[in-house]
Parts: structure tokens; sequence; C-alpha cells
DNA sequence: GTCTATACCCGGATAGAC
DNA sequence: GTCTATCCGGGTATAGAC
């Protein structure tokens, strides 16, 4: 007990290279399938190493989304869920696919309730809408458009239904981690907005 | 010819039995995982034996979600993306979890090129996207509203996050099968359809 | 407190017998 | 066409070195 430092703050540093590690394995990996012992080569470890930091893979690439949903929050603007900066946040998205395939592929993975990452996607769903539905009520009383995207944005029939089945994705995204949510009923009533769209506006 | 030859007649029946096998394993599983010895045991079989039939475990869950399409075009309305069918069978997915975390799990997995079901997927959400529209195109002058929600539908802030979140998860699935689609500016004018939503029926 | 070495188990894939 | 046997790769648990 020479040098006390934190509990954690050491292992904070190499859990933070092993991080990166994995981030930069996902994506440059476009296609191929990332083992721990792909992420523990990059920082000159064996995967038992590795696995000693996070107990389990599965665990480690919960940290690894939760350390991308910190760096983007980082990266734009600080209220994360505001409207402007998750627009942001996919436009950066889609530089990234093989990360993009990482969140979607332990999404998917998370439905189980014994997941590592269950509760974060529940938590991240969960203050994601709060805060959406904040900041929507906030504007419904503006008068200045709140998010102005920049490019022209087509309302047509191609567009309302990459939504729709979009959506109808998502959801069972979310009603996986939160069975209450009714998707039919949440659909029936999207169709009618964009059908109202699609006439008021062509 | 009547006796159609090829891997896809001649072994059919034994396929349809481990895909009707596969499917109560999905459906039954709940979350936990499927294995093909699982699959196997179902139809009195060993692994390798199934595997004989579809080359390997992705190509058998492959298998399984064209079945369940086919079934699904089956059940609710010949022409499968009808607006109203799109609706029921989602109201029917919500009773099956399993088979919906199968098929977001796959649906992750196939957006690696190789992945057997990568082109299904591709070409699932292509028809899909194409009748939708040409569904919502008809509509638009149709004074009769052509899916009608039994129950109330509600628009306000919640529904809108949910909807929101919904439409940019489902986008990155879409995207990720065809990387030309403008995640961020179909989701920008999503935003501007919701926000008019809400000033409007509130 | 960190890491290596090792051994274990499970699951998918493959070869060859019947 | 299906089985048995086997292989291999990946994730995991443990012991012990530093």
């Amino acid at each position: 007990m020479s040098t006390p430092r934190g509990p954690y703050a050491k292992t904070s540093l190499k859990r933070q290279k092993i991080i990166e590690a994995a981030l930069a394995a996902y994506a440059e990996a476009g296609s191929r399938k990332v083992s721990v012992r792909d992420i523990a080569q990059r920082v000159g470890m064996t995967d038992a190493g590795v696995l000693h930091h996070f107990g389990s893979r599965e665990a480690l690439l919960t940290a690894v989304l939760e350390a991308r949903d910190a760096a983007a929050r980082a990266a734009f603007g600080e209220t994360r869920d505001d409207l402007r900066a998750g627009l942001d946040i996919v436009t950066h998205n889609a530089s990234t696919p093989g990360l993009v395939k990482l969140f979607v592929d332990v999404a998917a993975a998370a439905a189980e309730p014994e997941h590592p990452a269950h509760g974060f996607f529940q938590d991240r769903y969960d203050t994601s809408r709060r805060n959406i539905a904040g900041q929507l009520a906030r504007h419904i009383d503006d008068s200045e458009e709140p998010v102005t995207p920049e490019p022209v944005t087509p309302v047509d029939q191609e567009w309302a239904a990459r939504i729709l089945l979009a959506a109808t994705d998502g959801l069972q995204l979310q009603w996986l981690l939160e069975p209450d949510i009714d998707m039919a009923q949440d659909l029936a009533a999207l169709y009618g907005v964009l059908m109202d769209a699609l006439r008021n506006r062509t």
C-alpha cells in the first residue's frame, strides 16, 4: 500500500483502453465477427485478462455501448436527448456501420432479462422517451422551428413507407423491453398522421 | 413437371417438420437461446441430421423466418403488405415474444452481406416499401378511412417520443441493408410531421 | 489488483459409416 | 438421408504468477 489510489482508479484506465479497442475492432470489422480474443490482441492481452475487467463478453459489449453513448453525449450537446443532437448523432452513426450493427445486435440480445444490457436499454429508452416528450411539449407552443433540417425534407409515399416499416421494427425493440407498449395502436395512430401529412403536403 | 427436382421439393416434408419444430421452440423458449440440438430433439433427430437439410444454423433460421412470413401472409389477407394486414400481423406478433426476438436477432445478423438472410431481408424491405407506398398513394384520394383502428389512437408527446425513437432504430436496420437511405433526413421530416400533428390535435 | 496459463464446456460444423 | 464420431472455435471458470 505504497501509493494509495482510488479503488477503481487504475482499472478504469485499462478498461478505457479495452473499450477503445473494442470500438475500433467493431468499427473496422465491417462484417466479420468480433471475438473477445480479437479485442484482447489489440491491447496486447489474453482474453482472460480482458474478461477479468468485465466479467463476460456481454458485459464488455454493454460497457462499449455505454461508452459510445457517453461519447456521443459529449460530442453533440450536453442535453443528450435534445432533438437536434439526436439528428446529429444519427448523421454521425451513418459513418460507422459496424457500431450501428453492434448496437442493434446487443439491443436484440438485451431482450433477455438476464442480459447485462437489459437494464441499460430499459433505462436508456425510458429516459430518452421522457426527454423527447418533454422537448416536444416545450416546442408545441414555440413559433420558431426548433429543429431546422438543412436539406429539403421529402414527404412522399416512399418516405412514409420507410417510416412505417421502421417504426414497426423499432417498436418491437421497445416492446421487448417494455411489454406494456401497444404496438398496433401506436402504429395505427402513426398511419393516420402520415396520411394527413401526405394529403396536406402534396 | 409434377415432380420438381432439386433440394427444395425432395426433402420438403422433413424440412417442413423441422421448421415447425423451430417455430415452436422459439415460441416457447420465450427469450432463451435455442440451439440446433434443441430443435433436433423435437423432431427426434440429431443436430447433424437437421443441419444436413439446411447446411447451417443461420440458413435454418432464415428458412424459419420465410415460413413465418408465408404463414402470416396466408393468415392475414393475400396482399401481404396491405396496411390493415400489417396491423393485424403486429397485433399477432405481440403474442409471440420469442418469435419477435428471433426476427430482430436475425435481422441484425443479416446486415452482413454473406449472411444467408441478407438477400431475404433486402427483398423483404424492398417489396414491403413498394407495396406500402403504393397502398398509401391509392388511399390519398380516398375519402373513406382505409385503416380503422378500433381503439382510440392517442396522439400525444409520449406517443410521438416512442415513434421517434422507434423510427430511429428501425431506420438503422433498413440502412444497414440499404445504405442509400438518408436516416437523418427521413427523421427530420418525421419530426416536422409529428410536431404538426401535435399542434393540430391537442 | 492484474494478468497468464490452462482446462472445460457448449455449440456448430464436417466426415464417414450404415 | 440419417446417425455416430470427431473436430474446432469461442466463451467461461479457476489457479496461480507477478
